[in-house]
DNA sequence: ATAAAAACTGCACCGTAAGTACAGTACTAA
DNA sequence: TTAGTACTGTACTTACGGTGCAGTTTTTAT
């Protein structure tokens, strides 16, 4: 038999994949124990309730968002000491990844999670708010360095240009799922590249 | 009693605000049918089902946006002839307006929309759909006659531009409810007039 | 004034899904 | 061998969306 945390992680991709086509709502957890082929006190052992799940599916895949996120970083930094074109080039290959996903990015359960209140108990907004709140602390220390190195063209805020990144994706997906569009959000993230790019990068 | 129009549009009011404050799925018909002082029958008779109502909501949402959009656009237009100008003024006044709001703009009904796939019918889909390019039809636009008179300093597509407008609102607005920080998108609004300036003003 | 159409009320009922309660069972590590 | 972990099975409750339909009030056109 399954070694216990096994079955919880079936039931999390499961309902991931199913929440990600479908929305939250519309999955049912009588649909998710057939898929992991367990049954409902199956289910209810692993997860309180359904808003359980919800934060767990939330902390899963910010975690996962995370490393992706790590990853890039990595690379861009390996690739360049300038803080500049280690943004410049860290955009380029998010979009780069976001395009190479057939289906284009899952979509993200965070935004997802945003549009439904009720449902949501206090502890899914608190694991929605750490995750936004992750991402701008990330992208706010890619910009601190490059604004101390370069002059800025504009007179923003880092702050502001952090949540940028974070607010282009998740507006870029929700337009890219609206229309059906899956390359939308890879192209939206280049125009914040360019941004960046007129932002500081010195004039010829 | 009521004018028959009248309490479809009560239905309308109550729905609305009860689906951006807590999400469609959780707001029940029963929990409507008692704000707007009706029976369930009677909400029936006006609606066919739940996804008829989104519908409408989508619908008069979208119209409601329309004619705001077209306001700024007036203003902007009276008070320049420079087509660049004009989107930047757009675009301060599209700021001006979301700050000013005190609970924050109401949020996007169509991005809630997007985020559940099988509780909408094709109806609501093809609705959600129709605004999306709507939007990207009207700042599409206003970007081309910018385009007409200034050189691009980055070679990006004018198409994109327009998607980001609409990618940076539904963004702003996720992250600013997720944040509980209401003025956020107005702050990100500010930033693509950032970098509409940069992109196209000649340089001093 | 009257008839027809529109705008409802009231009530009974069905299916689905979340969630509860709890007794029983199989596997697993000390 | 025993105690905990990881379940199964069954039966039940509640809430909600939705149907069906007969009856009543209100509005509107003639």
């Amino acid at each position: 038999m399954a070694k216990g945390s096994d079955t919880r992680n079936r039931i999390l991709d499961i309902a991931q994949d199913a929440v990600l086509a479908k929305g939250f709502d519309a999955t049912s957890i009588e649909e998710i124990v057939a898929g992991a082929d367990i049954t409902k006190s199956g289910f209810f052992y692993h997860f309180r309730d359904k808003n359980t799940l919800a934060e767990a599916l939330i902390d899963r895949h910010v975690k996962t968002e995370d490393e992706l996120f790590d990853g890039l970083a990595a690379r861009s930094s390996a690739l360049t000491d300038d803080p500049l074109q280690k943004i410049l080039i860290f955009l380029k290959l998010l979009a780069e990844l976001l395009e190479n996903m057939p289906e284009g990015h899952p979509g993200c359960i965070v935004a997802s999670a945003v549009y439904q209140d009720r449902l949501f108990s206090n502890a899914v907004h608190a694991a929605n708010r750490r995750a936004v709140l992750g991402w701008r602390k990330r992208f706010r220390e890619m910009f601190a360095m490059a604004e101390a190195n370069y002059p800025l063209h504009d007179p923003v805020e880092i702050d502001d240009l952090a949540d940028m990144v974070s607010a282009v994706i998740e507006g870029g997906l929700v337009m890219a799922r609206g229309l059906n569009e899956p390359d939308l959000t890879a192209r939206q993230i280049l125009l914040l590249r360019s941004y960046v790019k007129l932002l500081f990068q010195p004039r010829v």
